[in-house]
DNA sequence: GCAAATTAATGATTTATTCAAG
DNA sequence: CTTGAATAAATCATTAATTTGC
């Protein structure tokens, strides 16, 4: 095991997918080691849900101690984590909402809740986004407040030198962009109109 | 001022370096050169809307005669101008219906087909699928025909293929807009010339 | 004519969905 | 079923086109 040769196809901030595709079409998924996922878990437990780049290279390059793997792996699984996460999460909350709204309100002119945006952490590419020492509860990703979101903007981090343990820092909330409206225009701006011509390359 | 230059290092390559420097403030994003967008719509026009990873190199290669450019603006490029060509025929296609339909659907009978899911190119692992192997379907991206197969008329792909060489004549993805009246001249500033090109790489 | 202020396009990121391996 | 992989949809952010006042 332990061969998928995934050779980090690259994936992250730089490329959304394409799985290699040579001469071989089985697709043979990375299967996480158990302290692949135990770091994982770790990691994703302290506060970083959504890493930048050059932490994903640094975690998948912890996580080659115990299997190879390829920083695309990493992404897709802290983008399924997240995910799957938020959807549980959200599934958790909406059982709750129907026990505790035997009506459901008229969604009049008021102001409903009606999505839950959560505008998600780590982002930038370059950020030194790194989290610090700071045990307590895990659980991110979701406030779960009963109205508005929450969004892990970004943890208070100092680079720490701890290279092995990744520690919950903290989370805040995150404010919702003003922004207006941008209406949606659909129109084309390089119409070439008509023309042929070829491209000739070796 | 149109060459702002994507000089030196460039935009902001691909994966496999990528700026690990947390310096620089500036998120300048690439600005593809007229030429360049022309090669990327030639291709997307001749069937190829989702060119797999090699394909994307050798775009990205292509491309590079004019101007810096990395494979991950490519494949952004690409993943773009899917999204939006959809939307932008989804919502003409929501117009026409909501002038055909001041009734409401049946919703019975027929069997509507309602999923437009584009199966079309260049899907993914293990096709090596250079664009229109086969000078049969030249799948451009569409999908609609909700009921009868009439109306709108996708783009003329001319399936021509070969493996060196991308070809596209035709027009343009539609777009009967009124407010398009772009007789100037200069809207490209680059050699017009002639409605034809011949590109030599090497 | 020119720049600041607006608006429209569109490159880059993130989230939601879908597909299929195990 | 769980979950890695891939893609489409939605969103954010920056750049080019404009418009506008001088």
């Amino acid at each position: 095991m332990g061969d998928q040769g995934q050779e980090s196809g690259g994936s992250r901030p730089s490329y959304g997918g394409e799985a290699e595709q040579r001469n071989e079409p089985v697709r043979s998924r990375w299967t996480p080691k158990p302290e692949q996922i135990l770091i994982l878990e770790s990691i994703f437990n302290s506060g970083m849900v959504n890493p930048p780049k050059d932490e994903t290279v640094r975690i998948r390059k912890m996580l080659e101690k115990f299997g190879s793997v390829g920083d695309a792996n990493v992404f897709y699984w802290f983008q399924n984590r997240r995910s799957r996460s938020r959807r549980r999460q959200r599934q958790i909350q909406a059982s709750l909402t129907a026990v505790e709204l035997p009506q459901a309100p008229p969604h009049g002119g008021g102001g409903a809740i009606q999505f839950d945006q959560i505008n998600a952490a780590g982002f930038m590419p370059g950020s030194s986004l790194s989290f610090s020492a700071n045990s307590s509860s895990s659980s991110c990703l979701m406030g779960s407040g009963t109205s508005s979101s929450s969004g892990i903007t970004e943890n208070t981090c100092i680079p720490h030198n701890s290279h092995d343990f990744y520690s919950f820092s903290g989370l805040q909330e995150l404010d919702h962009n003003p922004i207006f409206s941008h209406s949606d225009a659909s129109s084309l701006h390089y119409p070439p109109g008509e023309l042929s011509f070829f491209f000739l390359f070796s």
